[in-house]
DNA sequence: CTGAAAGCGCTTACAG
DNA sequence: CTGAAAGCGCTTACAG
């Protein structure tokens, strides 16, 4: 807690007495009230000015039971995917004059247990919720309660909290990739990374199938391969992809991290992403633009997605009492060099 | 700001109505007070359950006169070094019991000070600043006045602010990485992005001369390269290194993202980066490990950043008044493949 | 058009 | 150990 009193704040009171008028007519010029005669505003504006007031909204808010301020809890601001997401939240909520509380929990779901009561405490207007993985919807629904509305974002939580999603659609993501590959010529496609427990990774398969299946391909299940959403795990997982002949010419990758590993996994056996192998991601990273190839991937466009979520826990903020809502965001294919095929015909069918 | 009254908030009146004690007591329950008769504690206690008490830190903090909140302005949320570092800071304020007040600018000092007015409505403890470039450190100060401590990181303020600064070594993480070069055997090492006039290039140019000077060396003037740190500029700009004979066998790099266009830049040359030419980077992005070549450059950690730029900011919060500080990062050397040479000794020298 | 008064949810001397 | 009262900085009916 702050102590340094050091020097007293100014305010409405000091500036009322410093030019002769009630704090009820300060505080009117302040919120801009055409109550107050010209002249008079423009004596107590000049006084704030020469004050140097700055505006107590907390002071404000308590009086007249409203709150600026909405909670952002992140379960993961080391990804870019997030930070970008974070960094629309802010941009939207700053455009329509409210004010972010910052939480970030690293995936652990007792930091957001502690965060969100944190956050709470400031009484924030509305919460926008990236949960960590394995977040209970019922333990949060009671901890938050009914006051305080919510937009959960991403990931689906356990169990019912019966509020708004902004969700990804994972499976026509994960349709589309697939689909790519396919029109390229390519029948033995593996699906690598992320974990089959997590929902996003079973949306992600689900459009996979989806996409085989209409081309009249069962995947075998070499093919499925899991391993954590890193760079690292995926590149120890490439071996897997091999084991068996005939090995897969192409995987969709659970996101980018884990194609960015399949790719380094794959040189490190002598074989090239876009040469002699093609491969996919998910989120498009800034990353994917540049890597070596560049990546195709699935574009999800995080910053809009935070526009998209703050306009979203703003409507529920001043909107009446609804169904909860579930909303799902447009994704597109983004095509590059890594799922290019130089194969010929033979080879790959 | 929030209207949907809908249901009534709990306030500590109705808990002490609830079990049939004062206000004061529960307030006291609530702050741990040990004046409290233990079994009126438990009384209370249960109550504030049952009922679902929520504290309500801004009222509390309105009559303390204190503040629990630190203001977090980041330049750019979008860029993984500055979102490493916001989560540091909120990490490590929240485990000192503050809140992170989020505020990001997009690099635009309009922006800037739009939000740094904003969050200074909240009364907040204090300020972690990443300045946006061109930042007028007057303008600024005067904005925000003496009352809020700030620690401005990375950036220096053009003009005086008088502020606590937490700057990474650039001199002499630009040392580190000419030396590493030297004592591979390079003798004609570039220097390659930034802008001369940016306070940071021309830190980071200073400890390249250094070294090189130490090693006997005197610069030409055509290995000192000046170009937008961005990879596509820097791949643009290796042309110039190559047009007089001899040219230079490695370049130090402004930051990661000009020495991996750089290595772009010489893959379309057919030159390779730790094969026939050396190449060294600055900040350790999470990209820099995985590239091809991996790269050798500076790691700041930008996590641990945060961390320290949150403990320098709680020490002006709490602590005496005192001159500004300025604290300057730890950085390291992270050798990694793009600065190996193959070349004959011959070659280089 | 302006001012006196009450009150938002909390804390903290001060009595008892 | 507990309660009544004042007050943090603001807003908003209500009189005038």
């Amino acid at each position: 807690m702050s102590l340094r009193p050091a020097t007293r704040r100014i305010t409405l009171t000091d500036v009322a007495r410093g030019c002769g008028v009630s704090r009820a007519t300060v505080s009117l010029v302040l919120r801009g009230s055409p109550l107050v005669h010209a002249d008079t505003r423009a004596r107590v504006e000049a006084e704030l000015r020469r004050q140097g007031y700055v505006y107590h909204r907390g002071a404000a808010n308590l009086r007249r039971k409203v709150s600026n301020s909405v909670a952002l809890v992140i379960n993961d601001l080391s990804n870019p995917f997030f930070a970008e997401f974070a960094a629309g939240v802010d941009e939207a909520l700053a455009e329509a004059g409210y004010v972010t509380l910052l939480g970030s929990t690293g995936e652990s779901t007792e930091r957001q247990r502690a965060v969100l009561g944190s956050l709470l405490e400031h009484d924030p207007a509305g919460i926008i919720l990236s949960p960590a993985e394995g977040s209970d919807g019922a333990q949060l629904h009671a901890q938050v309660g009914a006051r305080t509305p919510v937009l959960v974002f991403n990931r689906a939580l356990s169990g019912e909290s019966g509020w708004d999603f902004l969700a990804l659609d994972n499976v026509a993501g994960a349709r589309l990739a697939t689909e790519h590959l396919l029109e390229r010529g390519h029948r033995r496609i593996a699906f690598v990374g992320g974990h089959r427990d997590s929902s996003s990774c079973r949306q992600r398969r689900e459009g996979y199938r989806a996409a085989l299946a209409a081309a009249g391909i069962g995947p075998e299940p070499q093919w499925l391969v899991e391993c954590a959403p890193t760079r690292l795990e995926a590149a120890r997982a490439v071996g897997a992809l091999f084991v068996r002949d005939p090995a897969p010419t192409a995987a969709v990758c659970y996101n980018d991290a884990v194609a960015l590993g399949v790719m380094a996994g794959l040189a490190q056996r002598g074989r090239h992403a876009g040469v002699d192998f093609a491969v996919t991601g998910f989120d498009d990273i800034p990353e994917a633009s540049v890597s070596a190839p560049p990546l195709t991937t699935i574009a999800v466009d995080p910053r809009m997605r935070g526009r998209q979520a703050a306009e979203l826990v703003l409507q529920r903020v001043h909107g009446p009492d609804a169904a909860p809502r579930h909303t799902v965001a447009p994704i597109r294919l983004q095509v590059r060099a890594s799922s290019d095929t130089a194969l010929p015909p033979g080879a790959i069918a």
